[in-house]
DNA sequence: GTGAAAGCGCTAACAG
DNA sequence: CTGTTAGCGCTTTCAC
């Protein structure tokens, strides 16, 4: 083994093919696998790769050609479990891309600056949570043929394949579970209603309360997902006169705030959390939930991409992956104890 | 806003400067905030990039200029919490560098993928949670001047600056916080002795109990991450003649497997698990752990790499992070309840 | 089959 | 302060 230590200039094509006595091109087609490089050539040539230590410079490899193999994707916290991420990684890797994720930190100038770098980069292509307040400046992007696909929440002002979760349907499924136990006062606790999902939950919140005849006046409680805003909102309508027997919480987070604020109460409302998130099997009583497909969302964005590549001019598409609702208990405790 | 779609080449410097009518020059010190540009030929340049929608091509740039302003993370899996990248891409933010993290999954072969995708992409570093058996290979990155750092495991066979968790000191909080509290039959669950961490644990509990002269013949349980094999060895320690009072397991995921062994038993036997995790406040009882210094293993993580780049001959530095013991109920049940 | 030459889009020397 | 001229390391015509 070379103990060298800083050889300055790391070896090129042109010293591999001084070294085994070929073309340069010659060099460059048996790198790529191009099988019209004859026997005695190809042995050269690897020996010299591996005397020198030689490896393509995939900068100078993806300015030449063009393409890049690389999908970019900016998502709200690369550092957090994310399992569309995952999804989106294995179906990219499957399809031979590489994923390089981004934090965007729901901070605009953090979501346009990873943007901006991939399309600096030259990525072949871009998925986004988006979280900033309007996505104008992703046009230029589309304008000039990058596939852009968002998930979780659509861009604003601006037209792009989209994939969201059925957020209706799931907070539908929620209320019916509760309701068909034999609740009729049921609390909303959710994100803002500025940010998307939760002003399309709180919406559909109150869509199903009124269908069902059910009151929701000083029931729904949307706000920043704040450890103490949410214990107030949740004393308010426990505390009520006419205290509330259930509770839906409108995300992971706010879900987990509540729990904490119940303290040694968690289990004496039922509770359902829109979002499953590792554990929530563990906790006392189970956490009733109504999950998102995450794998389904994640390999829909990589799909809605790859066919944006194949036919740049297809229509815009807009997928709702459907939620399911996992019965662990905090959803069942009976009614009157 | 221009709704031309698919405008197949994008505008390049050349393009900018002949619509500014300056030399390409000008544009490129224009673009990198080289104050020497005249205010009238920057107006013009700056008109010229705007209608053009010109955005540098970085790979050009990078190829040129020799540095990416980018490092590498290859940590095991992008989708899942890893506060230790967390704080990588904080400090690495801090300094203006970006964090392109690759997943490797505990998978050899993707590994050695992600190493040499962020080597062939001439990032400024990597900084690596190694999984496979012998980095050797990593040697002849090294020997090119590319700067690595490892952090939970070290590298084997090659020598890396390194930052790793204080193993045995966490043991030791673990088991002495026990035995204070009166136990002598304490059991430890644990990984595959053949990963680093899982070896080195295991080793510190034994000691521990050997210099307290508590017995551990029987009570070690190291093996693979599996629910069946962690229900059994629990069984085994707990339907001994003679019972364990207490159980420490060895990582997050042999815990929250303990935990699910254990059901409604949760809370029967003391227990202390290594590593923290969100929720673990939530459990009841609340679970008490020996965290690991995540922040400041990241953040020391891309210290190495930076004083590496600034002192590419500087000795090997191998740097150990304390824990920390966090007492939430799990490890403190009433002896003889 | 293989090789010479031209450039991908940019920055670094130097001269003006 | 600005323009001209070389390349960075690779892939891609096109001849041979």
């Amino acid at each position: 083994m070379n103990h060298v230590r800083a050889r300055q200039r790391r070896p090129t094509m042109a010293d591999v093919a001084r070294e085994a006595g070929v073309a340069l091109r010659t060099v460059s087609r048996y790198v790529n696998g191009d099988d019209t490089v004859g026997p005695d050539f190809a042995e050269r040539i690897r020996a010299a790769i591996d005397s020198l230590d030689f490896k393509v410079d995939e900068r100078a490899r993806q300015l030449r050609s063009g393409r890049t193999g690389t999908i970019g994707a900016a998502v709200r916290n690369i550092s957090e479990a994310h399992p569309v991420l995952s999804a989106i990684e294995a179906t990219a890797r499957a399809a031979g891309l590489m994923v390089v994720a981004m934090s965007t930190e729901d901070d605009e100038r953090l979501e346009r600056d990873a943007v901006r770098s991939m399309s600096g980069r030259r990525m072949d292509g871009i998925i986004i949570e988006p979280i900033a307040e309007n996505h104008g400046y992703l046009q230029a992007e589309i304008d000039s043929g990058l596939p852009v696909v968002a998930f979780d929440r659509p861009a604003t002002g601006v037209d792009v394949d989209t994939v969201l979760t059925d957020n209706p349907g799931g907070i539908a499924q929620a209320f019916e579970h509760l309701y068909r136990r034999g609740h009729r006062r049921i609390a909303y606790i959710g994100d803002d209603e500025r940010i998307y999902t939760g002003h399309v939950r709180a919406m559909a919140f109150r869509t199903c309360a009124a269908a069902a005849g059910a009151p929701h006046d000083g029931l729904v409680h949307p706000g920043p997902v704040d450890q103490s805003r949410i214990a107030a909102a949740l004393a308010s309508v426990r505390h009520d006169p006419d205290p509330v027997t259930a509770v839906i919480t409108g995300n992971a987070s706010t879900t987990v705030a509540a729990i904490r604020a119940l303290g040694e109460d968690f289990g004496a409302v039922a509770l359902v959390g829109f979002d499953d998130f590792p554990l929530a099997d563990l906790l006392r009583p189970g956490l009733t939930v109504v999950a998102q497909g995450d794998e389904e969302i994640g390999r829909t964005a990589f799909e809605l991409f790859r066919s944006r590549l194949e036919h740049p001019d297809r229509p815009i598409e807009r997928v709702v992956v459907p939620t399911r609702l996992i019965i662990r208990g905090s959803g069942e405790i009976p009614l009157y104890p």
